[in-house]
DNA sequence: TAGTCTTATGCCACTCAGTGGCATAAACCT
DNA sequence: AGGTTTATGCCACTGAGTGGCATAAGACTA
């Protein structure tokens, strides 16, 4: 964990987020070992050297200890989607750079590690898979919220926004289950990569033929 | 329950279908009332003389029950996917087409209601939602392979198969969140009709533009 | 229609995720 | 050092989901 983060911060402060980043980390190293199932609460609580209730006062659930790198991604993503001025082009190139913008500024250490043992977890873990698509859509609609507070169009009925919203989070998925499964060590860079091929097949896929 | 159905079958198979279909239908009711949080698995199980153990040799979960109609139309589209002739025009007609010809297989009568209670249900019950949305994952990934086995192409790197999927899912949620608002009786050609809105929308989500 | 085979159900005890309440301890602020 | 705030621990509890085994009900056969 970035130690430089961790300076400034009151005690209790940088406590805190060592505990959590412990419970993130020790998760998915157990989870990985022995399998989501195969691991119970109290075991990873003990491990941690923490009560199972000061376990639920960090995370909702245990699929969420081990949703939380991809969580930091979606966090910044929201947190561009405010801020960012916009280019003028089309509302899905919008949403790729912003989303490029939100993966570069996540920590270039460490975090595409813990993404990857995420992911695999999630990919032979039903409830954990679950999880993160429900975490999905709800990102996707306060993201809805906020490109209409930002530009309208009034009119609510306008399916339009959310269509684009889903195409770019199915690009990303696209793109992160290829690079989850991809042999070779995790690199941030090359699922930015990959996530650009992906957006750049959305075209095609609309107007795509099939032989008769 | 349609009775027609039940006529032919064996008495077991008879008593199989309707203890199903009234778990589902007191699962919906009593969830409706009291809220999915507020009913427990052995008031359900009460109200329709079953013990706990055999609901979950009927279901896989408490969720499960309450999503059942809405699984019924993907296992049409799959089925459909599979042995219906291909048009020769783009993917997302053929899916399209595929969906309009499984929504027409529903039985006119009831299906809609309990899809309408299930939708306004999965709508403030986030375990049901996110059910729901890996059920959606599993049909996609399932209708990939039907699809690569049926047309190709044989690059399974080839993104545009799980795009256009998705962009068909994404059109369904679309049509479906809308029609399970809107106020008035729920009516499956109802639902049909703003699915058609919606797949028609699409080419328009890809170029749409934001004001700079 | 009795007898046998097969399959669904009921019952019971158990594990484990998740919650509420309250006492304690640690960090913060003069 | 003193009091305030906030995080943690402990304990008892609910409810979902499972495994095992006995029993009952439908199905087949003579």
């Amino acid at each position: 964990m970035s130690t430089e983060i961790l300076s400034g911060l009151p005690l209790r402060e940088r406590k805190k987020l060592r505990t959590r980043q412990a419970l993130i980390d020790t998760a998915l190293e157990q989870f990985t070992e022995r399998g989501f199932d195969g691991t119970t609460l109290d075991e990873l609580c003990t491990a941690v050297e923490v009560s199972k209730r000061t376990f639920f006062r960090y995370f909702d659930s245990k699929e969420d200890v081990a949703m939380a790198p991809t969580q930091d991604l979606w966090a910044a993503f929201l947190d561009d989607l405010q801020t960012r001025q916009p280019t003028g082009g089309t509302l899905l190139v919008l949403l790729r750079d912003t989303l490029f913008t939100a993966l570069d500024r996540m920590p270039a250490e460490g975090w595409a590690e813990r993404v990857l043992l995420s992911r695999r977890l999630a990919a032979r873990t039903p409830s954990m898979n679950a999880h993160g698509l429900q975490f999905c859509d709800r990102t996707t609609r306060t993201a809805i919220t906020i490109l209409r507070e930002r530009f309208g169009p009034a009119d609510p009925h306008d399916l339009r926004l959310r269509l684009a919203l889903d195409m770019m989070i199915s690009a990303f998925h696209c793109a992160l289950e290829e690079w989850t499964f991809q042999p070779g060590p995790a690199s941030r860079d090359d699922l930015s990569a990959r996530l650009r091929d992906a957006f750049a097949a959305i075209p095609g896929s609309v107007t795509m033929t099939v032989s008769a």
